[in-house]
DNA sequence: CCAATTCCGAGACGATCGGTCTCGGATCAG
DNA sequence: CTGATCCGAGACCGATCGTCTCGGAATTGG
């Protein structure tokens, strides 16, 4: 028998909404399951008929509210000194706002916590935005603007990884005149 | 009056060695403190009497457990490319070991759960790293090996993100030649 | 229209864990 | 000896995760 009440679209909605909206204001290990229900009027069986565990609600709440890529557009000017400068700048600007930096720290938690959430966070996250930026690197390459000395993963991982260390070590936000020496340091090695 | 019993060494190394060991074997989210009172053979009380919370315990356990700065030595051969190389050698096969990813996913997951323990890891486990980087880095520009228009902060913050995304993407863990050549990338940049 | 099926919100429930408190006993200074 | 402080052990509390149950609502096949 295939009959029997479909699954509620605006449950499933609202759970999204309530998750990324407490995420932010209570960071990952705050959040719980109880006021993700509470505030999306919902059951929590209702939750976890859908979803396996806490973390795989707050990947699909990251991944449907506008924060999926490629929320960070990478431009294509023909310069990539450019484009880099402006993808790492928008970069530095998100995360030197309070819901960045909750995101990114939220994010990096759910993913030393569990493996399985990390790969999805990898594949629908991290990994889009990373493919953008060799995408781009490959075809500045193409063009001529890049040496063939490095790999084009290893770069997009400097750029990816100067950001990520400046937002965990939770010392001071990074600005846009790092994105630009960052921009500087890799495209003089690259060149 | 200054009468007492006095605090107990024997306790307390017994708490950080089973703290150390409770974390690189399951995790910081699954280790309890009440498995580290069991195996150490100690009252919880007596944790809590020395330690706010289990962030301070875990930061405690790694810090005095061998793990803190400079168990990967930066040496001064006076040529920069061959000490980098060698840092970032040491540190990618550390990382790439079991040990070293369990450390670093609980430290970054502690760091990402509560600002305080963040600052003491950042003071007394990163920023020790970061700085013992920045130190030769400067004593290479003295030498005339770095051009000027990159900082040594920069440099660094790069250096030590490149290996941090590798580890925190959980896809494939850093390689010997994946550091050299983000050593190379990054001294072309600056040379 | 009816029956079977599946989802819904609500909330009770058991298990786990962080952190506090209490207890009798041990160790220190004076 | 006395008072203070620490010790191991474990009861206890509150929060939380995840499961389970309940009556009711939606949907489909007959």
């Amino acid at each position: 028998m295939t009959g029997g009440r479909r699954r509620s679209e605006s449950s499933r909605r609202a759970i999204l909404d309530a998750a990324r909206g407490l995420l932010l204001e209570r960071g990952y290990e705050r959040l719980t399951i109880d006021a993700v229900a509470a505030q999306a009027g919902v059951g929590k069986q209702t939750i976890y008929r859908w979803w396996g565990s806490k973390g795989a609600v707050v990947a699909d709440a990251v991944l449907e509210g506008g924060l999926a890529p490629p929320f960070v557009p990478l431009p294509d000017t023909g310069d990539i000194e450019t484009d880099l400068r402006a993808w790492l700048r928008a970069w530095t600007a998100h995360l030197a706002s309070g819901v960045g930096t909750s995101l990114i720290l939220a994010l990096t938690a759910a993913t030393a916590e569990d493996r399985a959430v990390a790969d999805v966070l990898y594949e629908r996250f991290t990994g889009p935005h990373e493919q953008l930026l060799r995408d781009r690197l490959e075809s500045a390459r193409a063009a001529g603007q890049l040496g063939s000395q490095v790999p084009v993963p290893t770069i997009a991982g400097v750029l990816i990884g100067s950001l990520l260390y400046r937002v965990l070590s939770r010392q001071a936000p990074p600005t846009a005149d790092d994105a630009d020496m960052v921009v500087r340091l890799v495209l003089a090695g690259v060149a």
